[in-house]
DNA sequence: TGCAGAATAGAACGAACGTTCGTTTTATTA
DNA sequence: TAATAAAACGAACGTTCGTTCTATTCTGCA
């Protein structure tokens, strides 16, 4: 079991006597597809921004052909946050964890971290737009999103921990607060390359790094 | 004129032949009402999630009554847009002025930065939202937010070349990378603290802005 | 005091939204 | 191949959206 794993994508969970698709082989396919689809469309227009109704066009369905895989608009959002999650897991951690315990495993992370945030200056990232947009709506899709990025910013901590346990790096180095700042350097470099269209924001990031593990070597 | 001013409010453009309200005491009142209720309402639910009809509701109007003021969504979005940077530029960059040039006046920037920051844990900040909604949809509302977010980076920036100017800080700092990583830490602690609700996200704010600075001093 | 012009109201519009329903088509299995 | 279950459809529902009219109320100036 990966460590970044939540749960797997079709929960079986027949909510509140609600009819809910049976999970044919065809049933499966279909809704990898719509969540594909989807995960496309929010990554442009955000979660809110999704409608099954285009979605569906998109797909060349029925709105209620869609809609019957999922039930409810919000637990197609949720589907669609385990889908960026499990993709980040298989893009961005699962290769670092090749790399050395250490400095190495570490810098894979950011490095593997900073390439998806690059290829997501095309694309957005829901990690950030949802944070944005459920920043005080309470429900599901705002759990789900919050459990996600906890459990990766875990991870990424726990490879700080493991650097200063090393000896990589200096051992009064304040984990938390590495963390924190590679977190920043991400949002940053989103901001200035996405929004604002900078063209040396991937640059500034790395120069930031560098910076900040310069600060905490031996 | 202050130096962060892009133009007044109530711009006088009659475009299109479109119909405008003629700027009366009264309509000019009642116009900065529904903007400042607007500006309310947008922090919590974004400039995409303005709507007139919740917007006329609370002002105790008629839907159309609060659009005769702005002859569309739009243009309410860019008058928000406006009215949000005014007040950033008398409540972050006005004050700070006020500082020596050189580090203390870095320093009150950033201070005040933060305090904004703080108080829209409670709020949430346009900048942030906006940037997000805003990413690539084209248009006047987008146009409006980068060019306040420019010629406030811009204002930043020019304080931090002061501070190596004055000697505060080393002469062969990068003032656009100091620039950067101070966004960096605003942007991050808005995430932490607003979205995960982490609650020492200041102090680790405050924190990475010593370490930045410690790096740069003489 | 009267009148022009501005401010607001009220009703209506077409489109889009998520969701429900009953029916039909397609896939799986006995 | 026949029986059965799942998947997909198409139409409709009730809301909400921004916007456009026309009509009414208010306000400031001659």
């Amino acid at each position: 079991m990966p460590a970044l794993s939540i749960v797997k994508n079709t929960a079986p969970e027949d909510v509140a006597f609600k009819r809910r698709p049976k999970n044919s082989v065809k049933g499966q396919q279909t809704k990898a597809a719509i969540v594909d689809a989807a995960l496309g469309l929010a990554t442009h227009i955000g979660l809110e921004g999704l409608s099954i109704g285009v979605l569906a066009e998109r797909m060349q369905m029925s709105k209620s052909g869609v809609f019957a895989h999922f039930g409810s608009r919000e637990e197609l959002q949720v589907s669609v946050v385990r889908e960026y999650h499990a993709r980040f897991e298989d893009e961005v951690f699962q290769p670092a964890m090749q790399a050395l315990r250490g400095l190495p495993r570490l810098r894979a992370l950011f490095n593997n971290w900073m390439e998806r945030t690059a290829i997501e200056i095309d694309q957005g990232c829901i990690y950030i737009s949802g944070a944005i947009e459920f920043e005080d709506r309470e429900g599901p899709v705002r759990e789900a999103l919050v459990t996600s990025m906890t459990l990766w910013l875990t991870a990424l901590n726990r490879a700080v921990v493991q650097a200063l346990e090393t000896g990589d790096l200096r051992p009064d180095t304040d984990a938390s607060q590495v963390t924190f700042e590679m977190h920043g350097l991400i949002l940053t470099l989103h901001y200035q390359a996405r929004f604002m269209r900078s063209a040396d924001a991937m640059t500034r990031g790395r120069t930031s790094f560098e910076h900040l593990l310069a600060r905490c070597l031996p």
